[in-house]
DNA sequence: GTCTATAATCGGATAGAC
DNA sequence: GTCTATCCGATTATAGAC
C-alpha cells in the first residue's frame, strides 16, 4: 500500500509496476492492483480505460527507469571494458529478474504491439548503446579488433537476461554472477586468451 | 487436438506441455488443457489430482527432452569449441523461447519446490555438462587456459536464455543469432584476441 | 473523483451418474 | 474411465449514486 502523498493515479501506476514485475501481465489482476494502490475500482476505471491502458503506463515508466540506470553506467568515464564491467556488475535485484525482460515471456504482452513496443525499444536502445561502447573500445585498442560491436552487444544483454533465468531457477544469485564473470573473462583484453 | 492414437493421459500431458510453453503456468487453465487434449474434466481429474500434478508430469518430460537434445550436441566428437558451437547453433524454435527457462518467470512455479526442481536440476546439469566440455578444451589447449569452466558454462547458458528474451522482444530471431555469434567470437581460439 | 452494486465469464475443482 | 452437473471465488469490467 503506497503513501497517500502520491496521487491516486500515481499509486495505481506504481502498484502496477510492482505487480507486473512480480507476477507478469497475465498474473496481475485489476483487483490486486487496486488493493496494493489503496484505490477503489471506480478510481482505477476513472483514470485508466482498463488493465492494458494501466499496464502501458507502468511499462513505459519502467522502460524509462531502465534506460536511465543503464546510461548511468555506460556514459561515465573509463575504458570500454571498465564501462561494460560497471554495467554488468552494478547492483541488481537478481532474484526478481528484469522488470522489462520478464514481460517478453508473457504471451498477452507480445501479442499487443502497444505493450511490446516499449520493451522492444528499450532493449534495442540498450544494445545500440553497448555496441557504441564496444566500437569505441575496438577503435581505441581497448578491446580486440575482431569483435563485431552489434554481436557483442547482443551477447552482453543476453548474458544479463539469461543470468536472471539461471538465478531464479536455482533460487540464488550465484549463477548470475558466474555468467557475468565468465563474460568479463572473455572480454578482458589483459587476459592471456591464447591456448 | 491430439491424435486418438495417444492415451488420454498422454494427450493431457502433451497438451499441458504445449500450453505451458506458450502461456506459462499462470496463463494455462485446466479447461484449455482439456480442450487441446480432447478430454473432459472427468478424465483430467481421474488421471491427475489437479493442475499442479499435471504440470509436474509435463515439466518433467520437457526436462528429459531438453537434456537429451543438449547431450546430442555436446557428447559428439570434435574439439570443445566445435561441440559448444554445435550446441549454440543447433536448430531452435527461437521465437517460442525455452520451454523450461520461461517457467522461471512464473511466480507460482518458483514458489512450488516440486515444480521448480526439474527446472533447476536440468539447468544445473546443462551447466555442469558444458563446464566439462570447457575443461576438456582448456586441458587440450583448444580453449584459453584462463577460462574458468563453471563461469564460462554459465555464460553460455545465459546467452542462450537471454537470446530468447531479445528475440521475443523484437519479434525476430536475429538478436538471438547475434548474441550467439558474439559469444562464439569471444570463445574462438583461432581469432586474434589481442588488441 | 470515488464509492457501491451488479454481472457475465473464467478458474479450479468436487460429486455422482453411466 | 469418462461424462455432466454443480459450486464458489476471481476476473474484468459497467452503471449509477454520492
Amino acid at each position: 500500500m503506497y503513501s497517500g502523498l502520491m496521487s491516486t493515479s500515481e499509486r495505481l501506476i506504481e502498484a502496477t509496476r510492482e505487480l507486473l514485475w512480480e507476477r507478469g501481465y497475465v498474473g496481475t489482476s485489476p483487483k490486486a492492483i487496486q488493493q496494493l494502490a489503496g484505490a477503489g475500482q471506480g478510481s482505477m476505471y476513472h483514470h485508466f480505460t482498463g488493465k492494458p491502458d494501466l499496464a502501458l503506463a507502468a511499462v513505459r515508466r519502467t522502460a524509462e527507469e531502465m534506460r536511465a540506470a543503464a546510461a548511468a553506467s555506460l556514459d561515465g568515464p573509463g575504458t570500454a571494458y571498465e564501462r561494460i564491467a560497471g554495467y554488468l556488475l552494478r547492483e541488481r535485484d537478481v532474484l526478481r529478474g528484469c522488470p522489462l525482460g520478464r514481460l517478453t515471456m508473457d504471451p498477452d504482452v507480445i501479442a499487443d504491439d502497444r505493450l511490446r513496443a516499449p520493451v522492444e525499444e528499450t532493449l534495442d536502445w540498450l544494445r545500440g548503446r553497448l555496441a557504441s561502447v564496444v566500437e569505441e573500445g575496438t577503435e581505441r585498442g581497448e578491446l580486440s579488433a575482431a569483435l563485431v560491436p552489434a554481436d557483442i552487444a547482443a551477447t552482453i544483454v543476453a548474458t544479463v537476461q539469461g543470468g536472471y533465468v539461471l538465478a531464479r531457477a536455482s533460487g540464488s544469485p550465484a549463477a548470475f554472477d558466474a555468467g557475468v564473470r565468465g563474460l568479463l573473462t572473455l572480454l578482458d583484453p589483459s587476459a592471456d586468451d591464447r591456448s
